[in-house]
DNA sequence: CATGAATGAGATTTCATTCAT
DNA sequence: GATGAATGAAATCTCATTCAT
């Protein structure tokens, strides 16, 4: 097996490629020879970085996950303070669906695998595990800090991360941005609504 | 060429067959001959009522959404008044995911779908034009006795509905009842809080 | 088996509507419920009437080959006079050919069949023979009366009959009237120059 | 996709198995699985040669009337003189029809597409179009040169493709040897007797 | 006689995977 | 490392034929 950095180039080249070919032609509706195509080598070569093809699409929702991941984390990074961050968070994830679309699209065709493979199952498992780690700490500090009610706060991250998913969903399906950004403020709203203590009104939104 | 009544009930029993294929391998992860082998049917006959496996898959989503619409209006026509029938609509919704869980995750499965099939994202669309609608009803009832504020039915029911798929959605992947009865209860009050006027407050939750 | 005058006349639909479908979908490019339809019957009551679709298969080239005898024997029978007779002969093969393209595409089609089927084959020899032998009469008469000269009448009816066959060939290629009727033409003119008596025109026989 | 030289030998492989499938079975009686057997390959390689079975069929075609295109031309070469040279065409046509029966068999059951399929139309008129061509050069040399009469070289030249057609056909049916050679040499004589001028007699046969 | 639902064999085609070069 | 020819399993779909009604 492969160990240098040329191996991690070449995977990463043929997970684009699979991206591409999911967004493209759907999930499941492509061949390895798609794939070959889009990333401008053999098809037989596919076979010497991955075991086969169930091991390159878990490769790939491995991608796309940390991906999304990393985007709203890099956003949130800059700001300090529960309510700023919180906001932040939910604007992030949100901008997250409609900047990297793609990565969304191909996360969500995963979804039908959920039930039937276990690895996947595992993969979304511990991505919304971590997602729901940052958001459960803004939580926490707003607690702490007095300025957020004292909410559950792993079921109100979950709530959040609900919400979001929700969005997306709706988001993938119409298209439409003005739903979306109705949507957006709605959730933002509600959201912070909820988690404000009552004297803190809401004059931040 | 199919037209007696014999017609409608093989159909129904092939996309029974079929909705237990697609919970049981999982979607587009099962043959035509499994569906036959589960209707206790040949492999030929499904050809007789179905055009080809496609139109099959489009009547499987069509009777998924079908009862997931009726499930939720017959629960709700058993209640009046505009304040009592949302919370019973958004209970409802749930409801449903959790009684008909296998539906939902059928439903759940032609995402994949979307972006790739017009039909699949017509019939979505329809879908959550028809729950939105439902929804939507209620709100402009509660605006017009004066128990909810003056919000716009069209996005919040949009709100409403995705709060309801992003729930759905993450017990389909961890299965936990108590997280499901967790988020249910934040979301039943976090919309209720959302549309009651301030006078009204949230003495009924 | 049925025996009755009815009987003859479904057979009839039957084999008209099965000639309609080798020519709207091609030789062995259209199925039994095909037939049926275009006979507006049932599926199965074909197979009452014929024992399998070779069968009708073979019915029908019986019926469009006793058809198309029988128009040049019609057209022949009023004339008399051996040259006279060759030349209506010539003549009303090759219009057969024009006023029933139908019948002679369908013809055409079975001599994919005529190396594998030996009863294809068979009436297909029967058919030649019969034409051959209408045609080698009036050489015959010819001969007796000396306005013709002394030839092979078999070998010479197979050349003409072979003449035709081409000419329809070429046809049914291009389906040129222009074409068509030029090669009519000089098939005529060449005939009769190979059959006469030096005497009666073209001397250098 | 395939590029390299061994392509074109795998592909002439696979020809030369289903021309053979052909013959045996009788056209569109053979699967692709049988020509994989013929051929000695597996199925699936098959179509990564050709597209699918139309294509294969097509390339079949092809491969056919270039080859008995390729015969005459070869024979032909070795002769001059107009008159010496129509007569080494007609017979030439002819000895090929006896030596590549194969060919000729296979192409004739491509007759039973010609009316459905654009492609075998067109292929066929094509290939009639370059025969034409050779025996209309021939009848424009002898006019030219004054030994043939001032007839119409194209339709002359379809009447005498016309002729070899129908003669090819019979040979076909009744597999005689003998009537083949006595259709032969009318066809021949009737030829030369109706190009040449008058003068020239018919010194020749 | 007639219907049309049902069967099941078989055909084409796709494609992940292997492997000689 | 890389290629692409080759394999063969499996899937969809068609259709002649049968048979209960």
């Amino acid at each position: 097996m492969p160990r240098t950095d040329v191996a991690e180039e070449r995977k990463e080249q043929i997970v684009k490629a699979t991206i591409h070919c999911i967004t493209q032609h759907g999930y499941d509706n492509f061949s390895m020879q798609d794939v070959a195509r889009k990333a401008g080598i053999s098809k037989g070569i596919i076979h010497y970085y991955f075991l086969n093809k169930d091991d390159l699409m878990m490769s790939v929702l491995e991608n796309v996950s940390t991906r999304i991941e990393a985007s709203v984390l890099h956003t949130l990074e800059k700001y300090s303070g529960a309510e700023k961050r919180l906001q932040i968070f939910v604007e992030a994830c949100l901008d997250t669906v409609q900047n990297t679309k793609e990565y969304y699209q191909v996360s969500f065709d995963f979804w039908s695998q959920v039930q039937q493979k276990t690895e996947v199952r595992n993969l979304f498992l511990s991505h919304y595990e971590r997602l729901r780690k940052i958001c459960s700490d803004i939580l926490q500090e707003g607690i702490h800090e007095k300025s957020f009610q004292n909410i559950d706060v792993s079921d109100f991250s979950n709530f959040i991360l609900s919400i979001i998913d929700g969005i997306s969903l709706q988001y993938l399906l119409n298209g439409s941005q003005v739903t979306f950004e109705c949507l957006s403020n709605i959730a933002c709203r509600q959201i912070m609504e909820g988690v404000l203590s009552s004297s803190s009104g809401t004059s931040t939104l």
